[in-house]
RNA sequence: GCGGAUAUGGCGGAAUUGGCAGACGCGCUAGACUUAGGAUCUAGUGGGAGACCGUGGGGGUUCAAGUCCCUUUAUCCGCACCA
């Protein structure tokens, strides 16, 4: 078959039947299926993206010809750090890059030939998109979740800028290699920590991977402790927060975060010189290894002690960069009896070690970490861990010394980017009426096209004086806009709400319709954004819900990730490695539906692998058996002979079959599974076009269309040319979904396996419905397994429904 | 380091969730048809001559373990300014 005529014949017929439009009537049988959208990158499609979008596409036709209306949308995410970089490196402005880039994937996303919403279509760059994340910005604002704060960013002082994460290179500019330091900066932060209870909770009720949620569980990080003021002797007080109230008899120092702000203050003149040096130090570092618990324990003495409020007594108080400012207090007790980095830190600089925990049948090595019984700590020896962690705060309490808290490790979402590609944050700044939201009227703040990319020292919006300069919405005066641009994950937050009402001017989208079409059925995206697009977008919902927005709790109901191709070497595919796969050749050589088929049948689709053309051409030979098949049926004329014979009835069973599983596997994203069950009904069709003599042709034709309804989300041009060449006018993908016959795969009798002392010792056949009796019965009835059981007694006969007997002799 | 996962023939991968390990396909072997075959069709294909042995290694639970428990090794993914 000539795939590439077949393609643009079929998907010529699709655009004027207009067959992936989702029709607003039918919205009580949505169905809504998202891909992650692409970042438009200058290199047509990938290989993950076919791999993404591919399959999914034939899952959303499958729901389609299950009777559902799906809603199957794309769009890009299209601002972002890689366009700018590009733009700094040749000159060539992050818009026109970007548009291109998203002209040349929209071409070979057609030519996919999947079933997209092209009329959906959404582009987060343009103004009509940017406009309503600006808007979402206003409405955090507004509703108190939006705020400003200090906090550090990377600073590389040979560019003058900063730097993303990933372009800091073992602790240095990936550009420059200066050495990368810390600086802080008033930034916005989004209060997704409001939410972190619910963002934990809601985890519960949603079909996702479990690992996702595990994952998602351990990244908000919920702790219960207290948190416990110490009084330093110059009276300041701080507080440290501790999940081990119970060992606070055995804190022997205290320890502040470099960044921790009484930690200047409290240094004294003799160690000023030490703990600088060693703040400056820290700045260097990332926290991935300052969390690290197998780097060396490092801190400074600051010169002051701070006050155990539950004993008076006096500790040194250390500055150490284990310890995170971004996390609890920034502060936390040292206790080197009961914590693995406070033992090895204390033997370090030789503080105290108090146990003050002893454990139940353990010998008396220290650190112990585990609860135990509570000692040395007079008014509370002898409780449990768990009495005490309760006892120690409550009494603490009294005095206004110590409160129960909970704690999250998951931490506020900073979007402000000092970069230019990316929506301008909707914000004035007056020197009189200090930070004033743009009116809701100004909306979109257009991204000026005219400015100067060459980092140094100041992000280029705040180098555009038209840009910049403004007139302050609330007194008139003089006032400047926000030079920051939102984080790219701001405007991925919300998209999946204006997909199915895109093209709304006057809204972000119509809650009424919104409410309809939402949450999305299933979401299919990378197992990557487990802890942050996906958590960030489930806390929008939550916000926008709260604010009378949204009338459900969740965004993504049900969620796949697909796995990863890796190169043919087993990497990962990258540029540096040349190991990238193109798919376009294969689709020259082999058609889309090749790809596509070979792409579900070769992997564990949640697992992906390294990638191989070796079993490509066998997708080839499936189909052309197909096609000689169809050709021959074609041209069989209908014979007089219908009786239903064992021929017809294993062909019968063997279509039923495939109908139950194939529709199972579609159902649950075992893709290779479905392709190997439409190759065994491609077997037994074979078979019983082999057959020589009388048969029965409608029986065998009714087989065949069922194939090929069965394989059409799969091979969906293909298909369609096939389904025509039997003689049908309207396209496959309106036809429903073929449903099993339950009663053709009724079976008199079925093989056991039948086990001696649970060894393999034969196979028998046996009824349906084997009663103990009658499996004695047959068992001795086979001479075979009759002469290994002589003389032997049955201690226990083990029956298995329909799968094995074990006797154990 | 923390968090998450994976490991099954020569290869990609199945296994109804504790019940015949290796579905389906690639590759390989033999044969048929052919002037020819990188086409098609048929048969075989985990190892071992065999008793038996086999799901990364070691231990355990069970009538029965790829699946459950303990332990160990290797590899991969995420870690908050890449998206």
């Amino acid at each position: 078959m000539d795939m590439k005529k077949i393609e643009k014949k079929w998907q010529a017929v699709w655009e004027k039947e207009k067959l992936a439009n989702f029709n607003p009537k039918n919205v009580g049988k949505k169905y809504y299926c998202l891909e992650m959208f692409s970042y438009p990158s200058a290199a047509k499609l990938h290989l993950g993206h076919w791999y993404n979008y591919g399959p999914t596409d034939s899952f959303v036709r499958y729901k389609k010809m299950k009777g559902f209306e799906v809603f199957q949308p794309m769009g890009f995410d299209a601002f972002g750090l890689p366009a700018e970089n590009y733009a700094i490196k040749t000159g060539i402005h992050p818009k026109d890059s970007t548009d291109k880039n998203i002209v040349n994937m929209e071409q070979t996303l057609r030519e996919m030939g999947a079933m997209f919403d092209w009329s959906a279509e959404i582009k987060t760059c343009e103004e009509d998109y940017y406009k309503w994340t600006q808007w979402l910005f206003l409405k955090l604002y507004e509703k108190g979740l939006a705020y400003r704060k200090e906090a550090p960013v990377n600073w590389c002082p040979g560019c003058k800028t900063v730097l993303a994460n990933e372009q800091v290179i073992n602790g240095v500019c990936e550009r420059c290699s200066s050495t990368v330091v810390k600086k802080d900066l008033t930034q916005w932060f989004f209060k997704i920590t409001e939410y972190a209870e619910e963002l934990l909770q809601g985890l519960n009720g949603l079909d996702w991977p479990e690992k996702t949620k595990l994952m998602q569980k351990n990244w908000i990080g919920k702790s219960t402790g207290g948190e416990i003021e110490f009084t330093a002797e110059s009276g300041d007080k701080f507080k440290v927060f501790t999940t081990r109230a119970d060992t606070l008899f055995g804190v022997s120092y205290v320890v502040l975060a470099p960044e921790h702000p009484l930690v200047k203050k409290l240094t004294s003149a003799k160690q000023k010189k030490a703990v600088e040096a060693y703040i400056e130090e820290t700045a260097k570092t990332n926290e991935i290894d300052r969390l690290s618990t197998a780097r060396e324990k490092t801190g400074v003495y600051i010169g002051h002690k701070a006050i155990n409020p539950i004993n008076g007594k006096a500790v040194p108080i250390y500055v150490a960069d284990y310890v995170l400012y971004s996390y609890g207090t920034g502060a936390v007790m040292g206790v080197p009896s009961h914590d693995d980095r406070d033992f090895v830190f204390a033997t370090k600089y030789d503080l105290p070690i108090t146990r003050v925990i002893k454990g139940v049948n353990c010998d008396d090595t220290l650190p112990f970490t585990d609860d135990g019984i509570v000692m040395n700590s007079p008014g509370f020896d002898g409780m449990t861990s768990e009495e005490a962690r309760k006892a120690i705060i409550n009494e603490l309490v009294k005095t206004g010394k110590a409160e129960h808290k909970t704690n999250f490790r998951l931490r506020d979402w900073l979007v402000s980017r000092q970069r230019y590609w990316g929506a301008p944050i909707p914000v004035i700044h007056c020197d009189k009426c200090g930070v004033v939201p743009v009116p809701y009227s100004d909306l979109p703040v257009k991204l000026p096209y005219d400015v100067e990319f060459a980092p140094d020292g100041e992000s280029p919006l705040a180098k555009h004086q038209g840009f910049m300069n403004v007139k302050c919405p609330i007194c008139g005066g003089d006032a400047h806009r926000d030079p920051d641009t939102l984080d790219t994950f701001v405007c991925s937050s919300w998209y999946y709400l204006r997909y199915p009402d895109a093209k709304n001017s006057k809204e972000p989208f119509n809650p009424e319709h919104i409410n309809k079409m939402l949450p999305v059925d299933k979401y299919v995206g990378g197992a990557e954004h487990a802890c942050m697009h996906l958590l960030y977008a489930r806390f929008i919902t939550k916000a926008l819900r709260d604010m009378g927005y949204l009338n459900f709790d969740e965004p993504f109901k049900s969620l796949v990730h697909q796995g990863i191709i890796l190169g043919p070497d087993g990497m990962r595919m990258s540029k540096s490695k040349g190991n990238i796969i193109a798919p376009d050749p294969y689709v020259q050589e082999y058609g889309s539906d090749v790809l596509r088929l070979y792409l579900m049948f070769g992997f564990s689709y949640t697992e992906g692998g390294p990638w191989s053309d070796a079993g490509i051409k066998a997708i080839t030979k499936f189909l052309d058996r197909i096609e000689r098949l169809a050709t021959k049926v074609a041209s069989t004329p209908n014979s007089k002979y219908n009786a239903i014979t064992s021929a017809e009835k294993d062909l019968l069973y063997a279509t039923n079959y495939a109908i139950k599983q194939v529709d199972k596997d579609m159902d649950s994203f075992s893709f290779n599974t479905a392709v190997a069950r439409l190759m065994e009904l491609v077997n037994a069709l074979s078979k019983f076009d082999a057959i020589e003599g009388e048969k029965n042709i409608s029986v065998y034709k009714d087989c065949f269309k069922t194939l090929i309804m069965l394989l059409a989300p799969c091979a969906p041009h293909f298909s369609e040319e096939i389904w025509e060449m039997l003689g049908n006018r309207n396209s496959i993908f309106y036809s429903k979904y073929p449903e099993c016959d339950e009663n053709a795969l009724v079976k008199d009798e079925i093989e056991v396996a039948v086990q001696i002392n649970s060894k393999m010792r034969g196979k028998i056949m046996v009824p349906n419905d084997l009663t103990e009796e009658q499996a004695k019965e047959i068992i001795f009835a086979n001479q075979k397994l009759a002469s290994e059981l002589e003389g032997k007694q049955i201690k226990k006969l083990i029956i298995v429904p329909k799968r094995i007997i074990n006797i154990i002799i």
